[in-house]
DNA sequence: TTAATATTGTTAAAAAATAAACTTTATAGG
DNA sequence: CCTATAAAGTTTATTTTTTAACAATATTAA
């Protein structure tokens, strides 16, 4: 297959990638399309047509091997090589991002931090430093940093992309509630707290009706 | 129609109600589908299918009335009368999220913050006391609180979500990599930092292979 | 070696979601 | 009042996604 993968099924790989991971780290030697649609609220047949767009599995009558999904899944999505990180915006979401230990195990390492503070810059964060913004470019380009975090207040987000997407980098991972302007040739992905709860708050509304 | 709103609306609605949130803040008094298609990356026709399901909105040849519209929308939501909140789990993203404004706005208060650390215990964040593990059910009972936020580490993830449904909290806003396991009747939300990193080095990679 | 079982791999059907095309309604200007 | 325009509302077609059914393969134990 290798084609082309769907955008559906793009969304459920890096799930799949962390199902696997917790069942790897627990010792599971074999991890089955029941047992990953089982605890992901999905269907064996799906699981089974998503991993057949990636590399052959190593597979037997119990399951997909637990080790050659992982590895292909970490193939498929990119992520053998990890990337160097920027933080924009030192506030208490950014700080709660970088003391997160879980993608730094995978070589995404947060490499500088960025503000506008004055009393923040210099100082350091998990031993990672701040700098003012105006140094952006330059450290983006020294420590080739390839993605951009935005924990900025709304306002500033948009500038801050700018400056980030001049400096060359190929993705934003966005936490500001808006929705920022980037050119094609640069990856987005936003993470938004205020319709995530109301979209919990819709599901509690219609569990309610139905009763 | 009213009937049965289809999945991908739902996930839709919250996005719009954003947007059309920031239009309102900006003064604008009517917004219209090409517009929101182009903030969301979505195509016009799309947004007019959504917004079939819902309540009639007022709107000209100049597109939906912004206030209808958000009205519709946090009808259809059912974000007009927020809900108690109780938040599990007071690390650095427990705090954060404690920190952020934007819920409370709408209505979703976070009434009581609880944690195993002896040490917190009694103290309080934005004035929000902090509560031991063991006063949860009678806390949430008190409180009425009927949302639980749970921040906690993987390991305790699932045994406070047992704490919370018994509880008989209605939804559950996630933040632990970790599939949790509710009855039926409890909605969850997860919030999923380590897959959405993925998803976006998984862009950046496809788009590498573009060029 | 063979039968029973569990699971993947594959194909085909069904359902859902998206996009396009067209109709109706509302506004603005002459 | 009429015409041009802009957008919503609606219908239809297309595409994507999901599900179900079945075939092929690997394991286990008798």
């Amino acid at each position: 297959m290798k084609k082309h993968i769907p955008t559906a099924t793009t969304k459920r790989l890096p799930l799949y990638h962390e199902y696997v991971s917790r069942m790897e780290s627990e010792g599971s030697k074999w991890v089955s399309s029941f047992m990953i649609a089982n605890a992901l609220g999905l269907t064996p047949s799906t699981i089974r047509q998503d991993l057949k767009h990636l590399d052959a599995i190593e597979s037997s009558s119990f399951g997909y091997s637990t080790k050659s999904l992982k590895k292909v899944l970490e193939n498929a999505l990119g992520v053998t090589t990890g990337a160097n990180m920027g933080l924009v915006g030192v506030g208490r979401l950014g700080q709660a991002i970088v003391h997160y230990r879980k993608f730094k195990e995978k070589g995404f390492v947060i490499k500088a931090l960025f503000d506008v503070k004055e009393a923040l810059i210099g100082k350091r964060i998990c031993n990672i430093p701040i700098y003012p913004l105006g140094r952006l470019p330059e450290i983006v380009k020294k420590k080739r940093i390839s993605i951009g975090i935005v924990t900025t207040p709304v306002e500033s987000a948009q500038y801050v992309t700018d400056l980030l997407v001049d400096a060359n980098i190929k993705g934003i991972w966005n936490f500001a509630p808006i929705n920022l302007r980037v050119p094609p040739n640069v990856a987005i992905e936003n993470v938004n707290l205020c319709p995530s709860l109301f979209l919990l708050a819709f599901r509690i509304k219609l569990l309610e009706e139905l009763l």
